[in-house]
DNA sequence: CGCTGTCATGTTAGCGCTAACATCCTTTTT
DNA sequence: AAAAAGGATGTTAGCGCTAACATGACAGCG
């Protein structure tokens, strides 16, 4: 009867748990505990003693349950709205580098440009009880707006500049889309094509257009615009110039929403034996590598990607601990004047 | 004494919980984690009755909880040695698109080439109760070993084929490096010169340089190696052509580790003047979309990355449902014949 | 009609950890 | 020397959920 083989349930793993620790140590649970989260807390001999027991027993703490205890995880969420554009790349390393030697783990999500996965993603990343958010964007569905307002952990919205829930860190892409239209309009240009693609989902791009369009209005010139159905890719930059010749014979000028699209018009331009910009002038948005290594060299638009993750991730981890950050800070952009306009 | 408000301790977030939603439902407990993650064991019609509660209350599962209790999460750990890499972000992409549709959730770590750096990632994944692991390549420190072949769910290890732990899908690179050497002999050239950048690291690139090396000893010619310290950019290419044109004034070809140092050094010849393949071949690996839009097209060797990820992905899943599965599998690489060759 | 089987739902007992409070010393203060 | 403060460690009670077992209702069947 008293055989410790219980008749009854019985279930978990296999695995060494934090009071076999504390059993095998000569010290109670909590104690151990405080060992690996507050060492601070523990006799600097008791601790050596503690950790010599882990490595003994090759114990592996179980995240899962100390965040079930704790109620918060070391978790931050990421949700981007594509993995085939390197600026979010870019923004994901700055961010992940910068978490990492916090301790922190980043969760990320993918959109696809969909607000209402991106809604599915913030439901999902709610429950692991993350202790931050970060999102490329501003727009939100209602219901996301929804779930974030009711939740007391730090926000930061990242990419533009706006209306932020909470942390906003990010550039003025209307300004930027007039600081290269006024470009290109002081380089002789005035038949200039604005060509994006996806614009309705890239609204970035979108708005970017619209500061072209701003500026040409105001000389009286027409801000033409083609939206083709692929985000950005070489391929489809070099099948946009084809159609921009076709469609605007007259076009002195092509404005990229982007460089992968521009340098993939630069490439082909250089194939049909056409001179740029004595031909047609070709400018880009990002300032990625790529356009600054193809001759002639891309007129384009860096922005601070790296430093941008970098930016708000930093401005979370001291706004995690308490610190007083400001809410909005403005990255900037800079106008790369290449040989291609 | 009856008295409802205790005098003692309390915790816990103000949020909804599974057992508040069943008392508003008039169900128990179970029969809401049931509604949510086993529909079919529960009548339609309570089901509805459950599901508009939840949307009533606004109710958002505790993921931590359920994964406690169950000693599962819908975790897959993801491990990778860059991110500033193409290759590892379309395998990545090809990972998370197969996995996010079956509801699994990514836990993505990148170790900068650090097998210490991997073997703390690997404990930290272990502790979110992971339902697998994914990484790239088969080489691993001792402890990591250790931690890894004690866990009990599937692992995957990645891009290279070879002695594996348990699941393995990737490419032969030695073989790889001989088919780009033969190309090149076939051409023509005789002074090769293979380029790679932190081969120590990057081993794989390691792996074709020795397979091109056994070629060109077959012939009874020399292999040059030059080993960089950057992974791949278009500058450190550009760089690398500039040194091994000082290094090794009468070489005829460059094998490149990558189509990021090739693209980098078939770009800057271009700024130099020289003709590439009339003055210096140069080839690459990965078939990179940017290598085969310049002029002239880059010769390089084409992985199937995103197809590797949705593979391994796939298998992965197949092996959590109880499904046997080929424990190796070559997806292949194909030689792209360009015009820098 | 009682037996077995199936379906729908409920009860119980944790999963492994940590917050909150408690205890027991040792040191410092007045 | 008594009181207050601080340091190290322990005890208790969950965190919110689900596995395992239990129950009850009803159908089919010889």
């Amino acid at each position: 009867m008293s055989k410790s083989s219980s008749p009854r349930r019985r279930r978990g793993s296999a695995r060494t748990t934090l009071s076999q620790v504390a059993d095998a140590a000569g010290v109670s649970a909590i104690t151990v505990s405080r060992a690996l989260n507050a060492p601070e807390r523990v006799n600097a001999e008791t601790r050596r003693h503690i950790l010599a027991t882990i490595e003994r027993l090759g114990y592996v703490p179980n995240l899962v349950a100390g965040s079930l205890a704790s109620a918060s995880s070391r978790f931050i969420a990421v949700i981007v709205p594509s993995l085939s554009n390197a600026v979010f790349i870019e923004v994901i390393q700055g961010l992940q580098e910068t978490f990492e030697a916090e301790g922190y783990q980043i969760l990320l999500g993918n959109t696809d440009y969909d607000l209402d996965r991106e809604t599915q993603l913030v439901r999902t990343f709610l429950g692991w009880s993350c202790s931050a958010l970060v999102t490329a964007g501003l727009r939100h569905s209602d219901a996301c707006r929804g779930l974030l307002s009711q939740w007391d952990k730090p926000i930061m919205e990242m990419m533009e500049l706006g209306e932020a829930l909470d942390l906003n860190v990010g550039l003025d892409h209307v300004a930027a889309g007039r600081c290269m239209a006024r470009h290109l309009l002081q380089r002789g240009h005035r038949q200039i094509v604005y060509v994006g693609g996806r614009m309705s989902e890239d609204y970035r791009a979108g708005l970017r257009y619209a500061g072209h369009r701003e500026i040409l209005d105001g000389e009286g010139l027409a801000a033409p615009l083609l939206d083709l159905a692929h985000l950005g890719s070489l391929e489809a930059g070099a099948a946009a110039l084809d159609r921009v010749l076709t469609s605007h014979p007259r076009a002195d000028a092509i404005h990229f929403a982007n460089d992968d699209l521009a340098t993939g018009a630069l490439l082909h331009a250089q194939r049909l034996g056409l001179g740029v910009p004595k031909d047609i002038a070709i400018a880009g948005f990002n300032g990625l590598p790529l356009g600054q290594h193809v001759t002639p060299r891309l007129t384009t638009i860096r922005s601070p990607r790296q430093y941008m993750g970098q930016l708000a991730a930093k401005r979370l981890l001291a706004h995690l601990q308490g610190d007083v950050v400001a809410r909005r800070q403005d990255v900037g952009f800079e106008l790369l004047t290449g040989d291609s306009s």
